[in-house]
DNA sequence: GTCAATGCAAACTCTTTGCAATCTG
DNA sequence: CAGATTGCAAAGAGTTTGCATTGAC
């Protein structure tokens, strides 16, 4: 799940490309900040990466993990798994993958399979915009909400979990 | 996009027998929120829901509406998009069918692909919990989107969409 | 040294909760 | 009529903005 250290090496280096390219400035927040991204196999949203960046970088604030994230979105060096901006989850893990997503504490987990990256659009999709990707999603319940599914029977929205 | 009013009657009926089996009143203002996300084509979330439904019930609050879309997920006559709860996007559409999604805006669109329906997850999956549905996301940029960027050039975030 | 980037605090948006008034069964 | 459901208003989460200070180039 998480990167190799070649991998994650190779990922740092883009992204000081990616920031002298763009002109802005390489400050030990965003090196930090993106460091955690790509070290997270799991796909963080801001809170998570704020509460690991601290760890290194006390003094850090959300909003500075917010701006920078933003960043990264918009220089192509991370991507969002839906829409902005409420509870964004990041990715940079740019090769074709495919996720699991529990739809009840919302954990998200990469999984491979050759024939789903070998996918196309169908005709016609494309009167609806541009494609950049087909990505499965393959919805369910995790092994941890179905135990405590079975506890409770009902739905409790909202639970956050890692 | 929009569905056909035998459909929609169908969809109803089986509301109305749900909230029996539940043993929960059908009040006038479920109905109506029930209603109106049956007939949205599109995928709406909590406020536009809200905004369509007080076109009949003016009186009716926000929470009302939130109160009630959790009930009808819970009670399996809605989807959602993506885990609860921020920006929640609902669906009553339960037949098999998959998303274009725009990643600037937010827009979210119905297709249908019979080869994509019949996608199994593969081996190895069941370990994370279990798979309910298979669905492909197609990621991209929606036409109107297309065209403000050809202006713009850079990523504006949050920007919300019908 | 200059200007972009940061940290703080306050604003803003989306969602939930407490409680008295209302309506369904 | 009893108890579930509603509307309101206020509280709680998540995200953004304004501005003085700091730090990269």
């Amino acid at each position: 799940m998480n990167p190799r250290p070649d991998e994650l090496d190779e990922r740092i280096k883009k992204l000081k490309e990616g920031l002298k390219r763009a002109g802005v400035k390489a400050t030990h927040q965003r090196l930090v900040i993106f460091q955690e991204v790509a070290k997270s196999g799991d796909h963080p949203d801001a809170e998570m990466i704020y509460n690991s960046v601290r760890r290194c970088l006390p003094t850090i604030s959300l909003d500075t993990v917010y701006r920078t994230l933003w960043l990264l979105l918009d220089l192509g060096l991370v991507e969002t798994l839906s829409p902005p901006p409420h509870r964004t989850r990041f990715d940079v893990n740019v090769s074709a993958h495919h996720h699991f997503v529990c739809m009840r504490c919302g954990a998200t987990r990469d999984f491979r399979s050759e024939s789903f990256d070998r996918l196309t659009p169908p005709d016609g999709l494309s009167a609806l915009g541009r494609v950049d990707k087909i990505q499965v999603e393959a919805k369910g319940l995790c092994s941890r909400c179905l135990k405590e599914k079975s506890k409770k029977g009902h739905n409790v929205i909202g639970k956050k979990q890692n």
